[in-house]
DNA sequence: TAGGCCATCTGGTCCT
DNA sequence: AGGACCAGATGGCCTA
């Protein structure tokens, strides 16, 4: 119990000398650097790409899409995406679900990680959003090494 | 209404 | 061959 106050003391400790501002900037600038290391391949996402379709209309038509894939014969990156391996409609549902729960385990893994923050991150009232979350998880593990450090 | 956040779907790649 | 992981695309919801 005594550890848990000394904890307390420590996270308002460090939310006292905690610079919003200047920390949400400095996350932004990151936030940024971050982004553009992610350029992905080019060829490959312009072919596969949704917006590529004749339709470009969403979830459901590029679904319809894939299905009916074989009689758009002119269509340059649909001949190349023939060429390539195409899973079949029941492996590709049971990947998309698969996925889908590994999306969900992600997202409570963040939320049970929130509850690691002391409640005076979230600005506002409002929850902290994912990216808010790891951010701020790594700002307070490293005040919470400096000052294990200098104790 | 624009922009941010999120969930979902999907294809590609790597690993077992 | 199939699962895990990743990144891009898209649409819905919410807020300023």
């Amino acid at each position: 119990m005594d550890c848990l106050n000394d904890m307390e003391v420590v996270s308002a400790k460090i939310l006292a000398e905690w610079d919003w501002k200047k920390e949400e900037s400095a996350f932004g600038d990151q936030q940024d650097s971050l982004e553009s290391n992610s350029l992905g391949s080019s060829f490959d996402s312009i072919c596969s790409s949704p917006e590529v379709s004749s339709t470009s209309s969403g979830h459901q038509d590029y679904q319809d899409l894939s299905f009916s894939f074989t009689s758009r014969s002119n269509d340059l990156c649909a001949t190349q995406r023939q060429t390539k391996h195409k899973m079949s409609t029941k492996r590709r549902m049971k990947a998309s679900e698969r996925e889908k729960m590994r999306m969900r385990s992600l997202a409570e893994a963040l939320h049970e990680l929130r509850d690691y923050l002391p409640p005076d991150y979230s600005k506002s009232g409002q929850p902290l959003t994912k990216i808010q979350t790891l951010k701020y998880t790594i700002e307070y593990i490293n005040q919470l090494e400096d000052l294990l450090n200098h104790a």
